[in-house]
DNA sequence: GAGGACGCATCAGCATCGCTGATGTGCGCT
DNA sequence: AGCGCACATCAGCGATGCTGATGCGTCCTC
């Protein structure tokens, strides 16, 4: 399992071609079918179903393993890389979309704090990366449960923030009348995938135990009026934090009566270093 | 970053000695010196002090993230590996020893489950690569909060329950006396360290923020009472979950006053067969 | 239904890599 | 000061992994 092969194997899967991803990693087309096929003896399973390209099971399960790998081997090389710099003054930090209430209660210490907002993966991967001192992940778990993020590196997480998730439905459907539905009832209604906005649909998946929650539509974007906007204009269903989804307009709330999913959001950092960075994280920990 | 170059380095690392290293891999001394010198050039840092051989800052900054790295390895390749055989009958479980107790409590079901007592690291690795259906690891945290646990794969924890953790001192111990104690006072007493019975003296470190609790002495086993004995004869210091405690004769417990830290288990799984071991794992995570 | 085109598999050849065994070198111990 | 141990270096050889060319099966077109 040479990190070479599994970087062909992923981009494949993505690409969804071999030749496309050869061409993509500057290899030849031979190359990349060496490569799969190397993996695959290696392994002893087909990864791939060819044309169409598609993983297998076994080859989705590798997926699983091979993009968190991967990622921690990077994270492993930016944080040695960076040992040898001189530590970067200030303040900066990523937080996902949904986390921004939560950055809203804490004053920014420090001079010229520089925020980005990424998606959850990126998110994750800034801060393992060092790219920013802290970063704020947002995501559905049990009440009281850590969110279930991706490990890819040495992370420190810290509750910050609870609250209500809603559903949103457009204005006038049929559940809306319903003061709580259960998630299972729902897995084979028409959903927007919206997985750096909303909560990613595979979390549905796991939280209801069904294989449903199928994306009808899929929004790439972090603005969250604009999900709101889709699901009024019917084009699906999707979650949100209560105070987040009270800002739509032209669409109908529900709460989630089983199973009891709240919306969270954790400060994660690696190594603090003394200084605002450290001051903020204990902040936004201390308030939760 | 080639996996083998990891691997020989952290074998290197353990053994303190390119060349018992070598043997052990099945190496000539000369391939390890250059996968060593290959690794240094590679990430522009000298990553071992040779004469002696040790880890320079560099070098246990890879540390921390090569041995997960190599476990995750482990763990992809043996999830692959039992996709094809047939799901194992029955419930088998490992378990570390001061997670016991929350065991007891929840009723095995099915039949003849197997039950094994590992370490920290052992357990995780264990359910990592699907010996076992489940596993119930112990651990220090702040209360209400997750433990960090090394992260190996895709697992999904649960809170199974949480007690006060106790100091256990020898009995007539000047501290003894006070009903609570300030962790980071005591980061120059004398430590037992105890990493599979015990908590572990780096989580110490990490929850005083000190650099101190250094071990005078080392216990490698899985026997509470044996650890107890070896506070009561004054060896060091150590802490227990309180239920744990309080079965120690000849010593004096104390409470801990800040940080705030209790005693956790939580229960781990990847992905659950139906039948007993989803049963257990709900059980479990529903009396938190 | 036949022809063509596209895309993955296979093959031969060649450059490179990574191992071994031998030798070099520097530190520490006596 | 000398010896010896342990890591570094070197030459050589086998194995690995790439490229470019060719083969082959599938799907699309007419």
């Amino acid at each position: 399992m040479d990190p070479h092969l599994l970087r062909t194997f992923v981009a494949v899967v993505d690409h969804g071609s071999f030749s496309v991803a050869a061409s993509a990693l500057g290899y030849t087309q031979s190359a990349v079918s060496q490569h799969i096929a190397a993996l695959e003896t290696d392994l002893g399973t087909t990864l791939l179903t060819r044309r169409p390209v598609a993983p297998t099971p076994g080859g989705a399960r590798l997926m699983e393993h091979a993009r968190p790998l991967l990622l921690r081997l990077d994270a492993a090389r930016a944080d040695l890389a960076r040992l040898d710099q001189a530590p970067a003054q200030g303040l900066s930090l990523a937080c996902t979309p949904l986390s921004r209430t939560a950055l809203l209660t804490a004053p920014l210490p420090g001079e010229g704090p520089h925020l980005r907002v990424l998606g959850r993966e990126e998110t994750l991967q800034a801060v393992t990366a060092g790219e920013v001192d802290l970063a704020l992940v947002d995501g559905a778990a049990a009440p009281s449960d850590p969110l279930a993020l991706a490990d890819i590196g040495p992370l420190t997480t810290l509750r910050v923030a609870e609250e209500p998730l809603a559903l949103v439905l457009p204005a006038g459907h049929p559940l809306a009348r319903r003061s709580a539905v259960r998630l299972a009832d729902l897995s084979e209604a028409h959903w927007i995938d919206a997985p750096d906005t909303g909560i990613p649909l595979p979390r549905l998946r796991v939280a209801a135990g069904s294989d449903g929650f199928r994306a009808r539509t899929t929004y790439e974007g972090t603005d969250v009026l604009m999900l709101g906007a889709l699901v009024a204009a019917g084009h699906g269903l999707t979650l949100l934090p209560a105070s987040a989804a009270r800002l739509v307009e032209g669409v109908a709330l529900t709460g989630l009566s089983a199973p009891h999913l709240v919306h969270r959001v954790e400060v994660v950092h690696g190594r603090l270093p003394e200084g605002p960075a450290r001051v903020l994280a204990e902040r936004l920990g201390a308030g939760a």
